[in-house]
RNA sequence: GCGCCUGUAGCUCAACAGGAUAGAGCAACGGCCUUCUAAGCCGUAGGCUGUGGGUUCGAGUCCCACCAGGCACACCA
């Protein structure tokens, strides 16, 4: 358990004695938040409690923290606490506990920082999730990050996760796809032909085109056109998807499964799903199509989930395949990563699952705002179907992967983000990813030295460790658990980031302080155990985020 | 027009479900390499947290209104 938690317990031991002696009215207790002081001087976690309590026990804060003082029995990692104006509560760690935390690091290896919060709950992340019908652009890119990142906390976190990719391998835009692409070969083969008035216009098409006329010559023009069409759409869909792979691969993402939406139909999920809508009654059939009564369960407006041709939409795969995750594969949790252009998509489908019996509370959308993309001053507009993109291929040719890996993770999800793809370029050589990985470099560097002089160091006394740069260092150490802690409830990884660069500065400023390989042979052995544990916590908090801990830079 | 996100230092962003003096990086300025990696360290400067109200012992954080930007409101996905 963490030290906050058991300070929240002491806490609320304490209140409830004294409410049972009289010494505090018996009113109800708000959620106990125990913090970290942003001024040393006030000890390692703090806690507002008394404040919170001063209106419903009609009692002076500072009154209120004595009553409370008074039946606190201090967990036996805390040294000593102190009440403090206007009505906080400050506790101070043992310098034991901490001392024998460097242990704990040691001995638990990158293992350290892992919890037990998820308990093994089967958890899904899905991400990514583009359409086949070109290039990743980098706002996949961020969605990449941000999925496999989380994935991989979450996991630390004690969950059983698994992560995926939903193919839009059928439907309305892989029709486009595949006129558009015809036409791009028929025009590669010399014919004059027009390209479809909404298709896809990128040259990346002409490219692919080109690319199949090289390995298929005419073949397939010498077919009718319906064949034509499906083959070459086959062709091409395979060729993208092999591309996005790279793509992934190039950024360090990968999945576990890639869900294909075509199966939803081959498999039953659409008909079983529909037809438990059906029974709900919530489907009606009106102006030639088929409609799911969103607006009788609280949405804006009704959604049509099979056009008037047949064919069924977007929303209806989505349900299909939300229902298989629940219903077919039982995840408890899901979690979807998607654009905020598909925010509005969001209450639609969890109305959906509530009228297929599934608690709504059960999936949660993660939606990440838009990458702006700059060259420079100028802003440059996304758009599959137009073309005009900068691809995420683009962007990972010039810019290396952890230092993009790093960009994308350091702004939360909600916040907008320019990408300036110039600065990325010049700047990549001081990104702050570089200064966290250094730090672990330099570690390795004096461990390395410690080899070579054959320093022994497994006896080390870490008690020897009292000096401020030490203290403050081990401090840091063990903030890693509370951080995948709050990184996995919240679901924001970029809190790792954050981690990581305080972790780093700390280090850094240790190692300008204090020598560790020197003339004192027992405080050598101390700090050597001190520098390693730090180079486990930052391997694990780089690996987290995906990326790399080198050795030397 | 309805809804969602954002507005914090010159720039890019944080601020741990309301807490103590709002923090980093970059850019600027001044120092520090005969010792384990200077991709580093130490320091200076930089703020009416978009505006106006409200709730609270306490608001960048919650509520209301307004301003500005982004996204979305399809028988596209």
């Amino acid at each position: 358990m963490l030290v906050k938690q058991k300070i929240r317990f002491c806490l609320r031991d304490a209140v409830a004695t004294a409410q049972g002696k009289g010494d505090l009215p018996p009113v109800e207790l708000p959620e106990i938040v125990i913090e970290h002081p942003q001024d040393a001087i006030h000890g390692d976690f703090a806690c507002g409690l008394p404040l919170k309590l001063a209106r419903s026990m009609s009692l002076p804060p500072m009154n209120i923290a004595h009553e409370i003082a008074k039946y606190l029995s201090l967990p036996a990692e805390i040294a000593r606490f102190a009440i403090a104006k206007p009505g906080f509560i400050n506790f101070t760690v043992q310098n034991t506990w901490l001392w024998n935390q460097v242990e704990t690091i040691l001995s638990e290896g990158e293992s350290y920082g892992n919890l037990d919060l998820g308990k093994g709950m089967r958890i899904q992340v899905e991400f990514v999730s583009a359409n086949p019908t070109g290039p990743l652009h980098v706002g996949h890119g961020r969605g990449a990050v941000l999925g496999s990142t989380l994935a991989n906390v979450l996991s630390a976190a004690g969950y059983q996760v698994k992560t995926e990719y939903y193919l839009n391998d059928i439907g309305t835009q892989i029709d486009n796809f595949r006129q558009s692409l015809y036409a791009r070969y028929l025009q590669s083969q010399g014919k004059n032909v027009a390209l479809p008035e909404e298709g896809y216009m990128g040259d990346y098409m002409i490219a692919l085109a080109e690319d199949i006329c090289q390995e298929y010559g005419d073949k397939l023009l010498n077919m009718p056109e319906e064949k034509a069409l499906l083959e070459i759409g086959q062709i091409g869909l395979e060729k993208i998807l092999e591309n996005i792979k790279e793509d992934l691969e190039l950024l360090g993402v990968d999945f576990d499964v890639w869900f294909s939406e075509k199966t939803l139909y081959q498999e039953g999920q659409y008909n079983e799903a529909m037809a438990m809508l059906r029974n709900k009654s919530c489907v009606v059939e009106k102006e030639n199509a088929v409609w799911i009564e969103t607006s009788t369960l609280g949405e804006d407006k009704d959604n049509v989930l099979v056009r008037g041709d047949g064919s069924p939409t977007y929303f209806a795969s989505d349900i299909a395949y939300h229902y298989d995750k629940f219903a077919r594969r039982g995840f408890q949790r899901v979690i979807d990563i998607w654009g905020a252009d598909h925010q509005g998509h969001v209450p639609r489908v969890k109305t959906a699952m509530a009228a297929l019996g599934i608690d709504p509370a059960q999936l949660e959308v993660i939606t990440y705002q838009l990458v702006t993309l700059r060259r420079g001053g100028e802003i440059v507009r996304l758009s599959k179907r137009s073309g005009d993109i900068v691809t995420l291929r683009e962007l990972l040719e010039e810019v290396e992967r952890d230092a993009c890996r790093f960009i994308f993770l350091s702004r939360s999800a909600d916040s907008q983000m320019d990408f300036d793809v110039e600065l990325a370029k010049r700047k990549s050589a001081d990104n702050p990813v570089y200064y966290v990985q250094y730090a672990h470099a330099r570690i390795a560097s004096i461990l390395r030295l410690a080899e070579q002089k054959n320093i022994q160091y497994n006896q080390g006394d870490v008690s020897l460790l009292t000096s401020d740069p030490e203290m403050t260092l081990i401090r840091s150490l063990v903030l890693l658990p509370e951080t995948v802690e709050i990184a996995a409830t919240a679901l924001q990884p970029h809190y790792l980031t954050y981690y990581a660069q305080d972790m780093a500065t700390v280090f850094h400023s240790f190692y300008k302080q204090c020598r560790v390989i020197s003339n004192d042979r027992a405080l050598t052995q101390s700090r050597l155990k001190l520098v390693e544990a730090t180079k486990i916590v930052l391997s694990k908090t780089l690996h987290l985020m995906g990326m790399s801990a080198p050795e030397e830079m």
